[in-house]
DNA sequence: GACGTTTACGTCAACGTTGACGTCAGGACG
DNA sequence: CGTCCTGACGTCAACGTTGACGTAAACGTC
């Protein structure tokens, strides 16, 4: 089996040491053309791939990074992954993921298999915003970007988007174009203390210094899917609740709330107009088209890239990164 | 910093030697329990862990696998991904996971990372059916399954779902509800040489041995997503051709056809039954719910796990394995 | 032509771990 | 009491690579 050949197998076909072939391999000058070309002839016959072990586990780098998310069923992250993914590979880095479904214990083992990997860096979307797990493997050495959360210190930083600012101009919206009689779709979500009351603050504040009549009844709190949404829909309308007007906690409970509109017979954006969050990729392909409050995942991607190189060569402190939000207006409002 | 312990710091205040800790670590026996005490605590006091690079560059193993697949956004793969992940997990191993984007250079570069990082095994979906990367590999060193495509060799095997039967199922069932003016929504795309034609065989299969009329009219072609699906379904209506009955070459389409026939005034499953192809998560939450031909990733992802524990021990040449498809009974159909 | 500088290498050790093997004390056994 | 075995360690080298350093020849330079 040519499972491996090494440096001396090259070394020794091209007449030379295997620190010289080294020196080929990585470019890093003190080596003559004649000598280059005859050991580049002996890798290719060889079929030399360096053993990225062994460099590792002396150099400490492996021009590789983790990404680490809870999940990729929902069409955010997969997005998301895409964006960070995207610049990873624009400077030159592979980029392995993973996956935690907000299970603790499975996230702290993650890290410390990518620790253990020798990856120059991580990028981490944490499970209820965990901060502890992070700072323990941070202190350890491995340089961590967070999203959502804001966290630093030494190999840590944070990539933030501005929820409350996305919120009040998805309401703002509503708003701006005559609805009078607001609802909005919320999440259930315990967990989610960092981002969940955000969104509704800002709805509520929205609302008030628009002059609106706010209360409880106007926030319906149901799992973020597309049954969630459907079922939040249901309950409003249900509840004969007057609204022409929907903000959705994200696009999965837009979509529900689109159906349920749907099918009570309401039409989209006559009678209810409709705003939901992230600016998910099929919001283009709905009917109608989903005006949606969109985190740019490429921006994310990059800015996050981008963080974890200044860290690794600036100061120990970096300051959070934000990156803006923006309403994409569609049809459905 | 306190970056890395390593089997000399714990020996040095268990007052063994490194090789005694290794023992302990490894629970390789050899060692008394008075002993073990010791080290375990030296352990716990200094924070050790093993460092993988290093044990990896000895032993060639790691505990991991590697998955890879196209993308994510396509809520298959991640679903997909999901279920190998669920496999891998519950036989112990951490899986990292990257994505390939169609991109042939990609593909061949994560494999080799994958092998640089002495992954114990990679189950992959290879881009436009490629097998000439997957068997260099292989040759190399790299144990692989591959998802939907027959192959296998040394270190080669292979996941398969009989596609063929799948859509026979799913067009068969249209037939038996009665639809009599079947048509397919397929996909245009050229690469996917392995997969695509004998969806469209089995419908022409099925309509001509149901005794009902084929021809190429009744197929359209388009991009295999939502926008795609909606395009096909409004060729096929403004074209009048009579249809009762719709196929499409996956949920995405069959959710754009969804909403042509929402535009044009006709009533799922009244006027046109609708069968989807995957089974995603997404089918059931639809209105109506769609029909769809099943791929059971939880058992895909287990028989791959499987499949690539078997190679790593037993003969050289394993069987394709085959996984079950089904029909998923919903409203559309 | 003596001397400093540069170029093109080679040598050796180290990264952190495990495989192979050695050793020494204690116990069983005839 | 000698022999053999076993358990509980230790020692040393090796995995494949790179960092640190050495060196001999070639190349100016005044």
């Amino acid at each position: 089996m040519p499972s491996g050949s090494t440096l001396h197998d090259v070394a020794a076909l091209a007449g030379v040491s295997p620190r010289t072939v080294s020196r080929v391999v990585n470019d890093e000058g003190g080596f003559g053309e004649a000598t280059r070309l005859r050991v580049m002839e002996a890798i290719e016959k060889v079929g030399y791939r360096p053993n990225m072990l062994a460099r590792a586990l002396i150099t400490r780098r492996t021009g590789t990074l983790g990404l680490v998310v809870p999940q990729m069923v929902d069409p955010f992250f997969a997005e998301l992954v895409d964006g960070v993914q995207a610049a990873a590979k624009a400077s030159g880095r592979t980029m392995i993921i993973a996956k935690h479904d907000d299970d603790l214990a499975e996230f702290d083992s993650i890290l410390e298999t990518l620790s253990s990997f020798a990856v120059d860096g991580a990028i981490v979307y944490s499970p209820r915003a965990e901060r502890a797990t992070l700072i323990k493997h941070a202190m350890r050495g491995l340089p961590t970007v967070a999203f959502g959360m804001e966290i630093s210190g030494t190999n840590l930083g944070s990539v933030l988007w501005d929820i409350s600012r996305g919120a009040a101009i998805g309401v703002g919206h509503l708003v701006r174009i005559g609805r009078t009689n607001l609802v909005m779709l919320s999440h259930t979500g315990a967990g989610d203390t960092q981002l969940l009351p955000r969104r509704e603050t800002a709805f509520r504040h929205t609302l008030q210094s628009a002059g609106l009549h706010f209360s409880e009844a106007r926030v319906v709190r149901k799992d973020p899917t597309i049954d969630g949404g459907r079922a939040a829909m249901e309950a409003v309308l249900a509840a004969r609740t007057p609204v022409d007007g929907v903000f959705a906690y994200n696009d999965a409970m837009a979509i529900g709330a689109l159906q349920a509109l749907a099918v009570a017979g309401l039409r989209v954006p006559d009678d209810v107009a409709l705003v939901g969050f992230n600016d998910i990729a099929m919001c283009s392909a709905l009917v109608p088209a989903l005006t949606s409050v969109r985190l740019d995942r490429a921006a994310i991607g990059r800015e996050a890239v981008a963080l974890l190189d200044r860290m690794r060569s600036g100061p120990d402190q970096q300051q959070p990164v934000y990156v803006d939000v923006e309403l994409i207006v569609r049809q459905s409002a």
